[in-house]
DNA sequence: CGGGATCCTAGGGGATACTG
DNA sequence: CAGTATCCCCTAGGATCCCG
């Protein structure tokens, strides 16, 4: 399905709107996108605001679109961690745009920027 | 709160999110920005399902946020008209990404595409 | 034709407390 | 530590009717 097709269907997007229109989908994603893997309450604290159950169940839905990835390690205390798929790479990368667009257009400055700050290794 | 130089903050996202993660606000401005104008119930028809509430919600949220602009015509029987601002051209750039990785993703085929499917015109 | 005005409901999501 | 388990609230958005 090529860039040139003159025609485009919508239909396929209902899905990934689904998905990314959850309040904190994106985030997570963009989150997890910046460090090759998170614990649970690392991405808590990344998110600054978010509530567990909320994380809990937007990983639960971002694992079952198989954007996110899950380990489980058998400790005491436990260990879990989460990363993107090569799948939520993908969908980290389509967003991308749309963030780096973003923020160019809010002319956002750093100073105002509250703890949750995310940063940004050298994507591309 | 900068640690670092090349720091990438998601506070600014939050808007575009509480934007886009409206049901309908990206596929509204995805038809939008397939034709130059389009009225109301030609709106209504290519995103069939969605209902005249909604539309007008989403439109008026979209508007004051500078992503649709609006033209009415004193006429009878009335005539309005929508349109992308330059805005809101960007911010389809921006999103432009998204769907065309989901549609390669979902590999979709236009075979099976019911009636709300878009023609895309020479864009770039 | 292009909506406004109402009413209504599911469920997303916050707060808080608890547990293996 | 990494979640459950509740409770509770709010609002997006569908349905329906009406109007200038």
């Amino acid at each position: 399905m090529s860039r040139d097709s003159n025609r485009l269907c919508l239909c396929p997007m209902q899905g990934v709107i689904d998905t990314i229109s959850k309040k904190w989908a994106l985030l997570i994603i963009h989150v997890l996108g910046n460090k090759p893997r998170l614990r649970f309450n690392e991405i808590m604290k990344e998110l600054e605001g978010i509530s567990p159950k909320t994380l809990t169940d937007t990983l639960a839905v971002l694992q079952k679109e198989g954007f996110v990835g899950r380990e489980a390690f058998s400790e005491i205390p436990p260990r879990v961690e989460y990363y993107l798929t090569d799948d939520g790479k993908e969908l980290w990368d389509a967003i991308l745009p749309l963030l780096e667009w973003t923020m160019k257009r809010e002319n956002f400055s750093q100073d105002l920027c509250p703890s949750h700050c995310f940063k940004k290794p050298g994507h591309h």
